[in-house]
RNA sequence: GGGCGGAUAGCUCAGCGGAAGAGCACCUGCCUUACAAGCAGGGGGUCACAGGUUCGAACCCUGUUUCGCCCA
């Protein structure tokens, strides 16, 4: 391999390249985390995806970000464990094998629980794998030997322990509660599982008539159709206006029910009239005035949404939407719909299905919630678990300091069923880790277990130790937990992250994860949220096909500002993918000028010039800013420094003053040394981009022979230059002079139109008197250089107040003047105006200086560094001025 | 109702106390043996508004307007 000739083809096409590398670095074992190394360890485990779900934008930055961190730490030294897997997602996966046997005419009662979860098993071992495939074509680096599923037999031994000892101390309870429920999934929900959205309704305000005496109160609802669960009309016991009424009885409209007037704090006095209907059975407010004050619960709606035998003949098997309607007909008729008017206000919809959710009663499990969350604030409080960047912290604390009973039971059949038994003898719960044949209490054989199924974010919440192998204590667990890092969206941050700190400070003692790095989300050019409804989706598979990973990776990673959302557009993509190409062909230059040069020790700095010097500074200085960036978490300053650093500086200024030297025009000695200098340049560049773009990173390695048949991740981060020589290569104001002699050569050109490739005889430069030694010596020393970037034929110097270069243009720069000689073609009075304007411009800053130097206060209070600049700017314009006034005077003369 | 974040070039965003920056877009000139998927040059901004702190504010503070999220 290392004796075949080294090429590149003519452009970078990165299909072939990445498929081939991600097999050999899985072939090698790059991804493993070791059990017995020595190597300080470094852990994440992936925000498990729905094993139903397909890569999306989120997916591509989450796990971009994840990787370049895992990359980082392992060629940091580090011994890397990131741990796969995938969540069973219950209900969208249930959903979704669900509608596929009703296209074959097939409900999931017909074939009954244990044929349908089979069927389920089937569906995931046939299609379930998608994610983790897409997930490698974007190159994560995962231990893929490691990786798990939520409902894995290890993970469910985990939740049941955790079930049964949460059942056991008490913090976890089954009861009668108003839930939410979603009436097409027909199951209950979480606080956090429902959606709510803002929407214009109507407010119907309903007279209730006294049932003692004439008249009647007014009581307004969004909700006509729960008219017929009403127990109780309430009025807050402040109120002055209603409270009077307490006590008094009133019929409910339609229903015929008599029901008192009570009082309760929960009332507000502003809403509507200020009394309120109490239906304890349909809204969770009204469940707890109804539990306060003994009331009957009246369900009249059952789980599907239908109005049922409770609700009276005329709405029985009715729809709540027809319900609603046939209510507010017989109000209207038996005249008692005092007004309607529109009203805006939160409805909740199923995140799954966007039904509309109802509050509905019934018997649930529950999770008690404080007293796991306390000590998660402490530790987010104490700086154990490190969230990033800290404005989530806010939001964090205020939910954990808020957090209710969590509602995990689900009416499905997918996911982990409760391990809870009740005796058909005697009643008593048995909640067990193994499967139990008697009741615990009187031995009955005649005990059946609970039909429904955990939570999926109960399991989630175990994940960082689950997939560890816990409830066993094994060698991953004591090697890998606590975890270093968990990187996820903000939108789980209540979900899973914190119930994973829950859930680890629980059962480890010891916190999941101690850093947690909160990225936005990918949002589309007008910073719409992606949806496939909006057809704005940018599907990343699509775009790897095209772009290669690396330019999806490198684009996502440049645009990652902490706490900002990324607007992702397909323009942003292609400017990466420009730089991959960029970088392409920098190599493809470097390779054909190397001559099978490998990384060597740098040479002395006396024989190397100015710019070999400047870019070895450069890439070390680079390397530490990366460093710095990587370590804190900026993922998009480290790809951006990069970014600018391969494109403007390395390619823009060095190769190209770098070229004379490797064709061999400065001489064999120059020519092996800027060898010497470029490899170790492309060697530092291209192992710092690893971690964003691995693929071109590691094809370019291998083509340049850098690692002779290591791979970039064995060979790890470059090593920072030793004090000595960054101290030997430094270089005087780096490259400053250089460069602004060479911009305003380049500007007088264009200024002239001159034709790119026309050469100018002659360039003078006139030093200014502030201009120290060094300033002719750099510009004397690399007048071949100059003159290659700027086709010019020779620098010569002339004293201060010689005579105006005939036929020449004028432009005053830091260290003097600078004279392009362009003889007969000068045009006179372009010249007169240009210099005008520029005068102009140096009169006006001469304003500014001089203005804030005659403020006194500016003298005493500004710190004297701030004030001496200011003291040269002000020399150095009132000398530009008169360079530029003497110049124009010659020019009319 | 409570909280968080944003408002800087035409667009997307950096900068967060010492003279306004990048990428894309735009204009001009160039196929210069790494790259026209490129090179060189250029135009373009009362840093949302109003106050305040400061010698000095895009940056810190207080309001206002406005957009977007989260929670109730």
């Amino acid at each position: 391999m290392a004796s075949s000739k080294r090429t590149l083809g003519k452009t970078y096409d990165p299909a072939p390249i990445e498929g081939k590398w991600y097999r050999c670095w899985n072939d090698r074992g790059m991804f493993r985390g070791q059990i017995d190394s020595k190597k300080p360890h470094f852990s994440v485990v992936i925000p498990p995806p729905n094993v139903t779900g397909s890569l999306h934008m989120g997916h591509a930055l989450n796990n971009t970000l994840q990787d370049i961190s895992c990359r980082f730490m392992r060629m940091c030294g580090f011994n890397v464990l990131w741990l796969p897997g995938t969540d069973h997602a219950g209900i969208a996966t249930q959903n979704v094998v669900e509608k596929y046997l009703s296209s074959q005419g097939i409900s999931r009662h017909d074939l009954g629980r244990e044929r349908f979860v089979e069927q389920i098993w089937e569906w995931k071992k046939e299609y379930g794998g998608r994610i983790i495939n897409q997930l490698k074509r974007l190159g994560a680096s995962c231990d893929w030997d490691r990786e798990r599923f939520t409902m894995d037999e290890g993970l469910s031994r985990a939740v049941r322990a955790v079930f049964v000892r949460l059942y056991k101390e008490g913090l976890i309870y089954r009861g009668n509660y108003i839930v939410n429920w979603c009436p097409r999934c027909l199951t209950a929900l979480s606080d956090l599982e429902v959606e709510h959205r803002d929407e214009m309704g109507v407010l119907y305000h309903v007279r209730y008539p006294f049932v003692e005496s004439d008249g009647h109160i007014i009581v307004a609802t969004t909700r006509p159709e729960t008219i017929l669960g009403d127990v109780a009309v309430a009025v807050h016991p402040r109120d002055e206006k209603n409270r009077a009424l307490v006590g008094r009885k009133v019929r409910v409209p339609v229903a015929g029910r008599v029901v008192p007037v009570i009082e309760d704090m929960m009332v507000d006095p502003g809403f509507g009239t200020g009394l309120v209907k109490i239906t304890p059975a349909h809204d969770p407010n009204d469940f707890l005035v109804g539990q306060r004050h003994g009331l009957e619960a009246i369900q009249v709606i059952d789980e599907h949404g239908a109005m049922n035998r409770e609700a009276g003949p005329l709405f029985e098997g009715m729809d709540r939407i027809e319900a609603r309607k046939k209510m507010l007909f017989l109000l209207e008729e038996e005249g008692l719909l005092e007004k309607a008017e529109d009203h805006e206000h939160a409805i909740g919809h199923c995140y799954r299905c966007s039904a509309v959710i109802e509050p509905y009663l019934s018997e649930q499990w529950f999770v008690k919630a404080a007293p796991l969350a306390a000590p998660g604030i402490e530790a987010v409080r104490e700086g154990r678990i490190r969230i990033i960047p800290d404005q989530w912290v806010g939001t964090y604390n205020n939910w954990m300091e808020n957090i209710r009973d969590w509602c995990i039971s689900r009416q499905l059949w997918w996911g982990h069923r409760i391990p809870a038994w009740t005796c058909e003898d005697c009643g008593h719960v048995t909640v067990s880790e193994e499967d139990p044949d008697r009741c615990e209490s009187c031995g009955s054989t005649r005990i059946l277990q609970d039909e429904d199924v955990l939570d999926t974010w109960f399991s989630s919440a175990l994940w960082p130790f689950s997939t560890l192998g816990w409830p066993d204590d094994t060698q991953d667990l004591r090697t890998f937990y606590p975890t270093s890092l968990l990187v996820t969206g903000f939108d789980i941050l209540f979900f899973w992250v914190a119930r994973m700190i829950m859930m680890g400070l629980k059962f480890m003692q010891e916190e999941p994860f101690s850093d947690v790095y909160i990225h936005a989300l990918v949002r589309d050019e007008q910073g719409q949220k992606m949806s496939k409804s909006k057809g704005n989706v940018i599907d990343p598979l699509e775009i790897i096909d095209e772009f290669g990973a690396d330019s999806l990776r490198m684009t996502l990673a440049s645009l990652t500002i902490q706490g900002r959302d990324i607007f992702l557009s397909p323009e942003r993509i292609e400017s990466s993918r420009l730089f991959m190409n960029k970088l392409w062909n920098a190599s493809k230059l470097a390779l054909g000028n190397l001559e099978g040069q490998e990384v060597a020790n740098l040479p002395g700095s006396a024989s190397l010039r100015q710019h070999d010097r400047w870019i070895i500074r450069r890439v070390n200085e680079v390397n530490e800013q990366v460093l710095d960036h990587l370590k804190g978490y900026f993922y998009g300053e480290a790809a951006r420094t990069l970014y600018q650093f391969v494109w403007n500086e390395l390619c823009d200024w060095y190769l190209e003053m770098a070229k004379p030297a490797l064709r061999g025009e400065e001489g064999g000695k120059r020519q092996t040394d800027t060898r010497i200098v470029l490899a170790r340049v492309f060697d530092s560049t291209i192992r710092m981009l690893h971690p964003f773009i691995p693929f071109l990173t590691e094809e370019l390695w291998e083509t340049f022979g850098f690692g002779k048949g290591s791979l970039i991740e064995e060979q790890g981060w470059p090593e920072l230059l030793s004090p000595e020589t960054r101290t030997a290569m430094e270089v005087f104001e780096p490259m400053d002079v250089f460069q602004e002699l060479v911009r305003s050569i380049r500007n007088l050109r264009a200024e002239a139109r001159l034709h790119p490739q026309q050469e100018v005889p002659e360039v003078i430069v006139v030093l200014s008197d502030s201009a120290v030694n060094e300033v002719g010596e750099v510009i004397d020393s690399n007048s071949d250089l100059v003159g290659l970037l700027c086709r010019v034929g020779e620098i010569r110097f002339m004293q201060k107040g010689s005579p105006r270069p005939s036929g020449s243009l004028m432009s005053v720069t830091g260290f003097g003047e600078v004279f392009l000689v362009v003889g007969h073609i000068l045009d006179i009075k372009a010249e007169m105006a240009r210099l005008s304007t520029e005068l102009e411009k140096a009169r006006r800053d001469l304003a500014r200086s001089e203005k804030k130097l005659a403020d006194p206060s500016f003298l005493s209070r500004a710190p004297g560094e701030i004030v001496e600049k200011e003291r040269e700017r002000l020399t150095q314009t009132e000398e530009k001025i008169k360079v530029i006034e003497r110049n124009m005077e010659s020019l009319a003369g």
